[in-house]
DNA sequence: TCCCCGTTTGCATTCGAATGCAATACTGCC
DNA sequence: GGCAGTATTGCATTCGAATGCAAACGGGGA
């Protein structure tokens, strides 16, 4: 027989520990199951029953445990989000939109900062013993880390990546469709010597960017094109465009960088170090569209990602799987927005 | 008698449940208790006895339960973070410094974001249902809202955030004192007509800082002093920066804005508005230290909080505070180094 | 060989809420 | 008043791991 001696808040006010549903249940003199009743939403409970468990949970001070919740229910009511280099501009935005419509729903985001995309294993395995009921990631997985979850039967959505040899959930910007644009609308004014300036090598989303400069490029039948690598950021931006002048001798016609931090650096770069005019002597274009790129010494030529419908979007796509686990793997891309900034020489929209 | 029937895996393969530790110890012929000890740090267990287990956990993908340890434990491993308006370009810095430092120690981060800093009410709610071990809050909670924690025996540290007629623990960059650097440098350089671009009334810090530099500019026997106020932010700058410039008539000689992105909106419209140089016109300074203000087209002098230190320094408070809950609070105040940069005439260094 | 003491191990209970089932309380209706 | 039918309530069990206690084990010394 099973005893439940529970010493309890002998005061009801300055007790050490904090107020179970027994309590309330005993402070209420209902039972246990009635206070648990009364604390979820579809289930019944008389409108006396409910004012008195209310009155005594509120004297003590109660709140259901989630944690015990979520052992019984087997719902922890957290999603997991992986988010590498937070302080990259571009993450923020995102971050701050999937932690609302996340809340919104009821979920709560545990959070987990990887310095680069390749530190998930421990991540993985945090993400696993918490039991949170979906991922929603920004960083790569490998094929293992991957298993590793599905095993688990916790569903993934990939925020701007995804897996080969693996149907996974995504949502992304295309990447090579806005390169795309960029090169057509800088050729179509007239370029036609080109630097890129490349990410860092383990960024999926980087050496999306750069094929799809490089395919479109081609396409063009340009050939003239200089690649210099870096990571994301103001100064490796900066640092890369004197090492393309080093590597050409000459400007390019137009730079186009793998982010929107880079292109700011490059046009740094270019006035500073090489007194060149943007767009005059040389037109440079970013990606992203974060708020920086909109400063007006730089007012960058960029393909802004719709970033609140793809977190939206993204969100969404979670929930739903994590309502019914058996929707099959679903893939959304989104275009991108062209912003004529003014660090580039284009034609204008109507001509 | 209690039973535990324990179904379980059948096949131990495609089970559609995920391994418990009774399931670990069935698999490995031994007791659950056995199986708790070896995923325990301090716990004793014979190398054999470890072994067995951890094959057979590896073979079933068993990982232990955190919710269910929380709930025995008392403790969930996690802290919550709260955050107002995280793009905010200085928050996301803290944000990765915070999440750092927690998870070296094994604590998880449940980040809460708020839009404004006043919908702290629900978040509270949350924060002490998911029974976090503590809390860490760059956003203002309400005498109300303090006392609820209080009862709950959570500790909190507050992050550039005090609060009155409370002891409470925080870390704080001291802005009145940052404050009163950069006016002594603008006056003793011959700034003697002041604008303050003060932030949102609902924020501590801003009031903080527009204090800081009154006080100051007061000392100093200045006495024609302009203050509009708005956000923060690139754009509330811009439009500040002209609020200014109308009610004046002529601009100042230096202009005060209360964080670095309102000093770059002001740079901007300075220029492009007014036909201003920077400095040599006008000086504009700002605050934080983020990473745009070291754009070479602004190059905002500054006060530079130390992030980093600040973000380690809240973390190991928080911790201590949960490992010994009777430690009295503590406050900690940070000094922020002056940034010399071309966005104001101040004396070099040594003069 | 026997005994003592320190390790390992297992047993049984515990954490706090949710829930299937059975018991009870109400409702309306004849 | 009596009865069927529904809405509430309570009982007992469950989720998965941690832990105090006692039993079993192992090694060393006499």
């Amino acid at each position: 027989m099973s005893k439940r001696p529970k010493t309890a808040n002998n005061t009801g006010m300055t007790g050490r520990k904090r107020a179970t549903s027994y309590d309330v249940a005993k402070a209420a003199g209902v039972s246990q199951s009635a206070v648990s009743r009364v604390f979820q939403d579809g289930a019944s409970a008389s409108k006396a029953m409910r004012d008195r468990v209310v009155a005594a949970a509120n004297k003590l001070g109660y709140r259901p445990n989630a944690i015990a919740r979520g052992l019984i229910t087997q719902r922890s009511n957290m999603v997991a989000v992986v988010i590498s280099k937070l302080t990259n501009l571009y993450y923020p935005e995102v971050l701050e939109q999937l932690t609302q419509r996340f809340s919104e729903q009821g979920i709560r985001v545990l959070l987990f900062a990887l310095e680069h995309e390749g530190d998930a294993d421990k991540v993985v395995d945090q993400m696993l013993q918490y039991r949170v009921d979906g991922i929603l990631t920004a960083a790569m997985f490998t094929p293992g880390q991957m298993k590793t979850i599905d095993n688990a039967h916790i569903p993934v959505v990939f925020y701007n990546r995804t897996l080969k040899n693996h149907q996974v959930c995504s949502v992304r910007c295309d990447q090579e469709e806005g390169e795309r644009w960029l090169v057509d609308e800088l050729v179509r004014a007239g370029h036609r010597t080109f630097g890129i300036i490349e990410g860092p090598a383990d960024s999926v989303v980087a050496s999306e960017r750069k094929m799809g400069a490089l395919n479109e490029l081609a396409n063009m039948g340009i050939t003239d094109i200089t690649i210099v690598s870096g990571e994301y950021g103001y100064e490796t931006g900066r640092e890369c465009f004197s090492r393309l002048m080093a590597r050409r001798g000459s400007a390019p016609d137009a730079v186009i960088a793998a982010s929107d931090a880079m292109a700011i650096g490059c046009i740094d770069e270019a006035r500073e170090g090489y007194a060149l005019k943007v767009p005059d002597d040389i037109s440079i274009v970013g990606f992203d569209g974060v708020g920086p790129a909109r400063f007006a010494a730089y007012d960058v030529t960029t393909i802004r990602q719709p970033v609140k419908r793809m977190a939206q979007s993204a969100a969404s796509m979670l929930i739903e799987r994590i309502e019914n686990p058996d929707l099959s793997p679903e893939k959304r891309a989104f275009s991108g927005t062209l912003i004529r900034g003014s660090s580039a020489r284009l034609r204008s929209a109507d001509e």
